[in-house]
DNA sequence: TGACATATATTCGAATCGAACATAAGTAAA
DNA sequence: TTTACTTATGTTCGATTCGAATATATGTCA
């Protein structure tokens, strides 16, 4: 018992310990031309010089964890306002080279035009393409595509883009997720496309729209889209409450 | 763009900063007379002296997150082996009153007997009843049951022991963590009382029957039980692999 | 041997979902 | 003005799933 007394006493004044650094890490996505999509940034400096790594940065001793997300995604992304939720913490004692580092992942969710800005504003983001090479919710590594193939990452954060998208897929079929993809308005088309793009499957469109229909999520506006040269669908909203 | 480069450089020397404290925080849940159960602690020292605790401590800097999980699970809940999954990161500003802790909470799933010797050893835990008062999966904070009434919870760990349940509930019926919550050999009735009691509701009994057999998880091993003064029941063994 | 309690199996109707098909409503070209 | 075309929207039908009720099986115990 000798033992588990020194144990509480060491426990009870940790400032005598070294701490870790705790680091917030972004997992940004969108859809975009029917594929899944992710913001890196590239990196400048040692360690992981030339990788990919997704927006992070450290926690403020007197900021909250969420906040600490949302200033991320404001400074490192650029970013205004969007779903922000959060994934995994990752502690591995050897994931940051320098020094130990626990990872608190988020994951945001935005429209495909909401990157339009931050791209032109930081050159040294980019918006990738998820590659998901496994069907389901199996899970694993995915790979972030650049245009002569798949970027390489930094630290582990592929299975931080790996745990997100496996995340996404959980979700949005019974979680109103899909429509923090969208801009306000939307067709039922474009809500149906994005699922798609998420699972990775084609879907059913009957049975699709009866089933977001029967939810409840969605209000009709009455209006229609514009520029088709075909029949314009009806343009929906996503209903906030349920009331 | 000056701001930008100041922040990225203190980002890059995290040392200069202050650094929380990581703490693990352990959700020991089982399943007790029907009913959801968890492993709380007795709070002797300030602060929240006489509240009760989850089983938690601080992670080592040499030490992986799960791994800290699995020493407290030992240390502070006299627990070997058990089903450990991560659950959710509380960063609150104040959420400890003494200095800013981070705490990564897991939950820890076993069966019922599996208590017995740690609650002797240690005088200072108690498995007290889960009450959850909100529907499905709408969750919320729950309440940790004692003799007379309510104890009450130190830090936010009623906000923990809410997620908790919420994350319990929404597993089970599609992933096989059931099977933690009982001995190795087990009647597809004890199957029904654990989802029943994790639920909240009762359940149909040939659908739930015919559900697990058809996920094939459950291997039948001829054998029955003993001790009933009724038709015995086959006992089943969980089948790890999908092969 | 038979009452009893529960395990196990079967049947049936409601609800859900995928697939095929039918109809509606726009544009654009003849 | 009409017709071809394309996609939106709606309907129907069969397969599957699930809950509820019912039937049968199998042990203990009086």
């Amino acid at each position: 018992m000798t033992q588990d007394e020194a144990l509480f006493l060491k426990d009870y004044d940790p400032s005598a310990y070294e701490r870790p650094s705790v680091a917030v890490d972004l997992v940004l996505m969108s859809v975009i031309d029917g594929a899944p999509a992710a913001l890196l940034v590239r990196r400048d400096e040692h360690p992981h010089a030339g990788r990919w790594a997704l927006p992070g940065g450290f926690v403020r001793i007197d900021e909250a964890l969420d906040d600490a997300a949302r200033r991320i995604l404001g400074q490192k992304a650029h970013m205004g306002d969007a779903y922000v939720e959060q994934l995994y913490s990752f502690g591995a004692v050897d994931r940051d080279p320098r020094m130990r580092v626990i990872s608190v992942a988020y994951f945001a969710l935005l429209p495909a035009d909401r990157f339009a800005a931050a791209l032109k504003a930081d050159r040294g983001l980019t918006l990738t393409r998820i590659a998901v090479d496994w069907p389901g919710e199996t899970g694993g590594p995915v790979a972030a595509m650049g245009e002569d193939g798949p970027l390489p990452l930094a630290f582990d954060h592929g299975d931080i883009l790996g745990l997100a998208m496996l995340r996404l897929r959980g979700k949005i079929d019974y979680s109103p997720v899909g429509f923090a993809l969208l801009p306000d308005r939307f067709t039922l088309r474009a809500l149906q496309d994005v699922h798609e793009a998420i699972l990775g499957v084609p879907l059913n469109k009957p049975a699709f729209r009866r089933r977001m229909l029967d939810k409840g999520w969605l209000e009709a506006t009455g209006e229609r889209e514009t520029g088709s040269s075909f029949r314009p669908a009806e343009l929906f909203r996503f209903k906030p409450r349920t009331a």
